[in-house]
DNA sequence: TTCCTTGCAAATCGTTTGCATAATG
DNA sequence: CATTATGCAAACGATTTGCAAGGAA
C-alpha cells in the first residue's frame, strides 16, 4: 500500500501537531473543517487510524471511552484528570527504564508500554478548595 | 444507594476471582449464564460497572476495544500480547514508586496509574519461530 | 412496603465500512 | 491509467438505559 498525498491528512496532521491536549477524532473534526468544510468525519477517522498504524501519532486510550490522538509519538506517560478530563504529558525520567525492569521480570517480547495516571489536575484541586 | 444482596452479582463476582485472564464482560456472561441461564448482558454490564465504581475490581481499557475486568485491585501492571490478545499480570518491584515519582514532577494530585506493556508473549514469541 | 435489581429490548455513541466519485502519481 | 483518498450514509459493536416485574431488607 503506497501512501498518496492528500491535503486533508496534512491538516490533520497540521491541526494536531499545534495541541497538546490530546484530541478526539471529533474535536479534530471540528476543527479541520475551517479548512475543509465538505471534510467527513470517516475521513478524519481514516487518517487518524492510518497515521496511528505507521506511527506518525498516538492514539490514546485513557479509559474514558473515546479515543484520543497524541502528535507527540516520543515516549513519555500521560496524566488524566478524573474531574475534568483533562490529558496532560509527564515526562519522568525513568520512562525508558521501565520496559528495561519489566522486560527482566517477563517472559516474552516488549516493545512498548503505556503509562496513564490518574486524579485531579492542579485546576480541579484548586476549585474544589475554594 | 444502599447495596442490596443479588445472587447473579454474587456469581459475577465469583467467577471473577477464579479467572486471572482479565474477561471481557461477554465472557463473564457466558459463563455465569451456566449459574443463571436467565441473566442478561445487561445485569453483567451493570454489576461490572457498579463493582469497579466502588473499586471492587478494576477495569482495563488496554486498546482492544473491549473492556476486560480484573479482580485484583492490588497495584500491578498488565501486559498485553499485540497478536494473540492476551492479557497477563506483572507485578514490579518499582509499581508503587512509579506513582511517587511522578507526584514529584506533576502539579496536582495523583491517586492511581495504569500501565500497559505491549509485546508478544512468550507463546507467540515461540510460534513464530518455528 | 420500600427501593434496589433484574430481564428484555431499544437506544446510544464512537468508530468502521461499502460504494461511487474525485484526486494523486 | 492504476490506485489511493474522499464524502456520504449505512452498518457495527460494545455498552448503557428505560421500563415493568421480581426480590431483598
Amino acid at each position: 500500500m503506497i501512501l498518496k498525498h492528500s491535503k486533508q491528512r496534512d491538516s490533520i496532521k497540521e491541526f494536531l501537531s499545534t495541541r497538546k491536549d490530546h484530541p478526539t477524532a471529533d474535536v479534530v473534526y471540528m476543527n479541520v473543517r475551517k479548512s475543509f468544510p465538505n471534510i467527513s468525519l470517516g475521513t478524519v477517522y481514516r487518517n487518524l487510524t492510518l497515521l496511528a498504524d505507521i506511527g506518525e501519532i498516538t492514539r490514546l486510550r485513557v479509559g474514558d471511552g473515546v479515543d484520543h490522538f497524541d502528535f507527540d509519538t516520543s515516549p513519555h506517560c500521560h496524566f488524566v484528570c478524573t474531574e475534568c478530563g483533562n490529558i496532560s504529558d509527564l515526562y519522568l525520567s525513568f520512562t525508558e527504564q521501565i520496559v528495561e525492569a519489566a522486560q527482566e521480570n517477563f517472559d516474552g517480547e516488549i516493545n512498548g508500554h503505556k503509562t496513564y495516571f490518574y486524579g485531579r489536575c492542579r485546576n480541579c484541586v484548586c476549585k474544589s478548595i475554594e
